[in-house]
DNA sequence: GCTAAAATCACCCTTTTTGGGTGATCCTTC
DNA sequence: GAAGGATCACCCAAAAAGGGTGATTTTAGC
């Protein structure tokens, strides 16, 4: 039997969707379903095709694809998602990977690196285009010259996930005086003086 | 005159080493200017070396190449490190990107890909294995059942970030009541009784 | 082995924040 | 027009935070 890897594309400039479909359709095991303009056509269609990878653009007429996602995630929780666009700003990519896209790819991708992702996406895989992939890698960045110590950077951290005072002291079984010392060093260093202030300080410096 | 990529390749295993030598001396542009068993023979020698990629193993006799990392990143702030592994936990893969990897590929990498990924981290883009990729982007991925409201969830978010419920009630312009009234119910949906454990529970929940 | 940095603890103090309970009003959004 | 969401109010006591000042003990780098 044939297991086809069956595919939809929302893209809302004719001549490209024409050859994605094009391209997809030239390889042997992958089926292209349909192909619509929008999600707003392509809306009640959806789940009667059954895609297993749907492209999806983000610029369209409508509802574009970032605020299509979440729908998409929702009517059909098996398909995996690659977003196909010319964007590729952090907060767009972050937005895209929160609401659950399986793959990034911008237009400049090679037809191979294409073909590539639909086929690691629909085995579960994940793709992204390497300009992404560098977005994505450096979020994950710390800052190496942190002017906090191993144990500051500890306590900070554990502050910004909500931890008291009392309950940090507790678990790195030291006392609640050693905890306060370590923060009044940490608000002198960030030159802050509340919690607030020092996590974010912290974050938009990468030090935790 | 010629721009060679400078490749320094540090792997304990003979057999592959020679491999990945050979494989990468074959490309035009490319020029592997040493390679060693372990970071601990590499190590006086890098600097001379001035290599701009270093493909990097984790599993070494003596120092790993993680715990290599940061000092590889401080004695070479310019070279770019690709992790070249057989190992993908999500662990040492965010272990390896907090501590600036530019790359990350597991060792069933196909040649190809191999190159390409040398070529994109020498220029500055990210590279990483599909396997890698997929863990990344998972664990970006928000849950979208979040039991919690579209307000809840960005007063939870800020109190995440340390913000304490005054401040908040400031920055939405809302009362000092209304926000703890969210956080009452924030803390009955989730079964919890402090901020801590709220945060806790969100963020292993991925509702934030 | 020396020295500087890091980690540890102590006690002074006031102000702010938290968490629980209970109830009410006003929007939206199906 | 009913339900969930967002808003505000007032009761209360306990907990936590933040500032100041100083001291001791490890640990790590030269």
């Amino acid at each position: 039997m044939n297991q086809h890897v069956r595919i939809v594309l929302i893209e809302d400039d004719d001549i490209l969707r024409m050859g994605y479909e094009s391209l997809l359709t030239d390889v042997e095991d992958f089926a292209v379903v349909n192909s619509y303009a929008s999600y707003d056509l392509a809306r009640k269609y959806l789940e009667a095709d059954q895609p297993d990878v749907i492209l999806l653009d983000i610029q369209m007429p409508g509802t574009n694809g970032l605020q299509a996602l979440p729908f998409i995630k929702k009517a059909l929780p098996q398909t995996h998602i690659i977003i196909l666009t010319v964007f590729d700003s952090p907060e767009l990519v972050f937005e895209a990977l929160t609401m659950g896209a399986g793959g990034y790819l911008t237009k400049n991708s090679s037809a191979a690196k294409i073909i590539d992702a639909v086929r690691e996406v629909s085995t579960g895989g994940g793709a992204m285009s390497t300009n992404v992939a560098r977005i994505v890698m450096h979020s994950f960045q710390k800052n190496l010259n942190s002017p906090l110590t191993k144990r500051e950077t500890e306590i900070l951290d554990r502050i910004a996930n909500g931890q008291t005072k009392p309950q940090i002291a507790n678990d790195l079984f030291i006392d609640q005086e050693t905890v306060r010392s370590h923060v009044k060093n940490i608000y002198i260093k960030l030159d802050v003086n509340s919690k607030a202030e020092a996590i974010k300080t912290a974050k938009e410096k990468r030090f935790i």
